[in-house]
DNA sequence: AGAGTAATGTTATAATATAACATTGACATA
DNA sequence: TATGTCAATGTTATATTATAACATTACTCT
């Protein structure tokens, strides 16, 4: 771990910062990411990760497909799903259950189950790392269940929200 | 807590137990609830709460319609939705994001942001109660984000299950 | 009886998502 | 260079989940 790494979730995505170096980061992840697995890297594809990775906050299948038309693509829904689900399987996105909406994973390329804070204010969404965040389950359930997926959403306000409300 | 308290969760809902009375005792909440709070028992009430509780399985909410149907109420969306609704509301049913399903809530009275352990393969969900599960989130995210509500799905596969599955 | 209101009924439509099949375009290789 | 293959995208249709808006019923309180 470095000590400027780009990682600490909370005060990253709640807050200002280097989003210019922070869309660079997962971008250029996803590109090489596709090139050694041999996906191909489309203007679709493209475009659709980096409406993910525009801003914090999650995005609507047909949010996406307005903007995709508006782009000049199709904008049918299976254009947009389709590009989804593989931003999904490949690990780069999520969905937000409680909004039905898609947004960019913040640590790709880590194993997941991960932690959303989402904030009902500004609407943007904070991604933990599942080290540290997680369940603590009894010792007694997880004997009994044996866990494969899990979706965690936090509900309530950031901290920026937070403060602007005090005022 | 009493020793043959009906509340062990994971041995219970993913178990043989006996749910007549475990049926009974939620349904007999339910009852006191209402009458204590003036909110009309009503037949449609009842009958939604019943198939909620008949099985620890979610339903859709298109599913408990056409039972509805069936048994000569209404049939359309807001009947049932609106129903839901009030026992949501009032803490008697919950609704499981990945599947849009509703379950009766198995803990009525308690303060509430359950974590549900959805078993993918008999489809039966346990809720476990806040203090035994819930989040173990860092210091410095809790300083920056004040929670308001939590949504924690656990998906694997129940004991029961497994134990078929090894056969 | 009549006013007020909670609950249910009804009609229509919004919002989210998938199935099934057609077309395109890159590239492998004959 | 033709051509078969396959991944990706396009297209059409429809499924699934949910809500808005307004009408009616039936119970309660005066």
């Amino acid at each position: 771990m470095t000590k400027n790494k780009i990682h600490n979730e909370i005060s990253r995505n709640f807050s200002e910062h280097n989003h210019k170096k922070c869309f660079e980061i997962s971008m250029n992840a996803f590109i090489k990411h596709c090139h050694e697995n041999n996906f191909k890297l489309t203007p679709l594809r493209l475009k659709v990760f980096e409406l993910l990775l525009k801003d914090h906050r999650p995005i609507g299948a047909y949010q996406i497909l307005e903007m995709l038309g508006k782009e000049g693509f199709s904008s049918t829904p299976p254009i947009a799903y389709r590009v989804l689900d593989f931003l999904i399987e490949q690990g780069f996105a999520h969905k937000i259950k409680k909004l039905n909406a898609f947004i960019a994973c913040s640590h790709p390329g880590n194993s997941h189950s991960p932690t959303f804070m989402i904030c009902r204010k500004c609407e943007k969404v904070a991604e933990i790392d599942e080290k540290k965040s997680g369940l603590k389950l009894d010792k007694k359930s997880l004997s009994e269940f044996k866990i494969e997926e899990s979706i965690i959403e936090i509900i309530g306000i950031c901290k920026k929200c937070i403060s602007l409300e005090a005022i």
